[in-house]
DNA sequence: CTTAGGG
DNA sequence: CCCTAAG
C-alpha cells in the first residue's frame, strides 16, 4: 500500500472519476499513467468503455492492459477517495468502470460482498503475500469479474508455472469469476437488455432459458442450468452433431453444463425430481470441467500433491459447490487416462472434438511422472504390490 | 470424515 | 458421477 508521493497530486484533486478521465490530457503524465495518454488508450477510448460502448471483447483486452498497467495492489481499500492519491483515483476509476457496466445493478457493493474475497484468498497460500493482492485485485476488480472470455485459458500457464500465474489467470477464471457473473446475471435477469452485453454464446443460453420459462414457471431455478449452457466451452464433452443436440440425447435433458454456484439444492431438487425413478439413476447431473476449471484443478494438484483432495477442494474450489473432492480425484483421474491416451494416439487427440489444450496436457503429463498412476504404463506394477511396496506409491515429491 | 477403487 | 469399503 505504498502510495507514490511523486505523482502531480494537483490536477486530481476531483472527486469523480470522469473528471479526472476527461482532464488526464491536462495532466503531466508520470511514467506509471502513461497507459492513459496513448493512442489506442485516449480518453475517447476510455470514456466509451466507461459509457459502456465498447464491445466486450474489446474491453476485456483493454482491461487487460489496463490492469497491467497500473498497480492495483492497493484495491482492498479503494473506498478512500478523499486522499487524492495515484492509487486512489485509479481505484475510484475502477469503480467507476464496474458502476458503469453493472448500471442496473441495484447494489454494486453487493457484488463485492457476495464475492467472497477470503475465498479468493484461499486459492493463494499462505506464505505468497504478493500473490495474495493480485488475486484480490483481479478477483474483487472489474477485470476479473466482468471479463467474458472465459473460453480462454493462458496459454503461459504451461510447463513451469510461476506462481504469479496461476494466480492471476486460472483461479480468477475458474473460479470467483463465475460466482460474481452469476450474480450479475442473476440482477440482469429482470432486465430485457441483458442480451445486449452478452456475447452471443450467452446470448444462445438465455434465449433458450427463456423459451423454456415460458413453458414452466420456475421461479429462477429451473433455467438456470440452461442459462449457461453456452456460456463455457469445455473440451470435456464428447462429439456432438449440433450445439444443443448434446442436451437432447442425454435421456434425463439435465446435464447442463452449468457454473452458477448459488442456489444449488433447490437446482439440485428440480434436477432430481425431473429424473427421478425412470432410470439410471446415477449420473443425475453431469457437469463439463471447463478448462479454467482444469487448470485450477492441476494447479491445485501441484500445490498440495496428489491424494490431498479435501485440500484442494478448499483452497482451490472453495466457491464451487459441486466438485466434491470425490469429483475432484475422479477429474485427475480422467485426466491422466486423457493424457495417457493423447499420448500414444496423437492423431485421436486432434481428431477429437475437444482436444485436450497443450498446457493441460503437459501439465497433467508433469505431474502424472511424479505421481505414479495405474494407467502409467512403467509405473505401475500391480503385480508386485505385495513385495516391493517402493515401487507401487511414490507420494508426493514436493518441495 | 477422507481416500481409493470399481461401477 | 455415484457408491462403497477401508484407513
Amino acid at each position: 500500500m505504498d502510495r507514490t508521493p511523486g505523482f502531480p497530486a494537483s490536477g486530481f484533486k476531483c472527486d469523480t472519476v470522469d473528471e479526472n478521465v476527461c482532464h488526464s490530457n491536462e495532466y503531466k503524465m508520470s511514467d506509471m499513467k502513461r497507459f492513459l495518454m496513448e493512442p489506442t488508450h485516449d480518453n475517447t477510448a476510455v470514456d466509451s468503455f466507461l459509457g459502456l460502448g465498447m464491445e466486450t471483447m474489446g474491453l476485456s483486452s483493454t482491461m487487460d492492459e489496463f490492469s497491467h498497467a497500473f498497480d492495483f495492489s492497493f484495491l482492498p481499500d479503494y473506498g478512500g477517495l478523499d486522499s487524492c492519491t495515484t492509487q486512489d483515483v485509479e481505484a475510484g476509476l475502477k469503480f467507476q468502470i464496474l458502476d458503469g457496466f453493472l448500471d442496473e445493478v441495484e447494489e454494486v457493493e453487493d457484488i463485492y460482498a457476495s464475492h467472497d474475497l477470503s475465498s479468493t484468498s484461499n486459492h493463494i497460500l499462505p506464505e505468497t503475500e504478493d500473490m495474495k493482492k493480485v488475486s484480490e485485485l483481479e478477483d474483487g476488480g472489474p477485470y476479473g469479474n466482468i471479463s467474458f472470455h472465459s473460453e480462454s485459458y493462458s496459454p503461459g500457464i504451461s510447463g513451469s508455472t510461476g506462481l504469479s500465474e496461476w494466480s492471476k489467470e486460472t483461479v480468477p477464471h475458474a473460479e470467483s469469476q463465475n460466482v460474481s457473473r452469476e450474480k450479475l446475471k442473476d440482477s440482469l435477469d429482470s432486465n430485457e437488455s441483458e442480451d445486449d452485453k452478452k456475447p452471443l454464446s450467452t446470448f444462445i443460453g438465455s434465449w433458450a432459458k427463456r423459451s423454456r420459462n415460458r413453458k414452466k414457471n420456475f421461479p429462477n431455478t429451473a433455467y438456470r442450468r440452461l442459462d449457461s449452457s453456452g456460456e463455457r466451452m469445455s473440451y470435456d464433452f464428447r462429439p456432438r452433431k449440433g450445439p444443443i443436440k448434446k442436451y437432447m440425447h442425454t435421456s434425463t435433458e439435465n446435464t447442463f453444463p452449468d457454473d452458477q454456484l448459488t442456489s444449488s439444492e433447490s437446482e439440485d431438487d428440480i434436477s432430481v425430481r425431473k429424473t427421478s425413478r425412470t432410470r439410471s439413476d446415477r449420473r443425475k447431473h453431469q457437469r463439463m470441467w471447463t478448462v479454467d476449471e482444469v487448470m485450477t484443478l492441476v494447479d491445485g494438484i501441484s500445490h498440495f500433491g496428489v491424494g490431498k483432495w479435501t485440500d484442494i477442494k478448499n483452497n482451490f474450489f472453495q466457491s464451487a459447490t459441486h466438485r466434491t473432492p470425490v469429483d475432484i480425484r475422479d477429474k485427475w483421474r480422467n485426466l491422466l487416462k486423457a493424457s495417457y491416451n493423447a499420448g500414444e494416439a496423437e492423431e485421436r487427440r486432434k481428431s477429437s472434438s475437444r482436444p485436450m489444450p497443450k498446457d493441460i496436457l503437459h501439465r497433467v503429463r508433469e505431474l502424472a511422472s511424479r505421481h505414479p498412476s495405474p494407467f502409467s504404463r512403467s509405473s505401475c506394477l500391480v503385480y508386485d504390490s505385495s513385495r516391493s511396496q517402493s515401487t507401487s506409491k511414490k507420494k508426493k515429491k514436493r518441495s
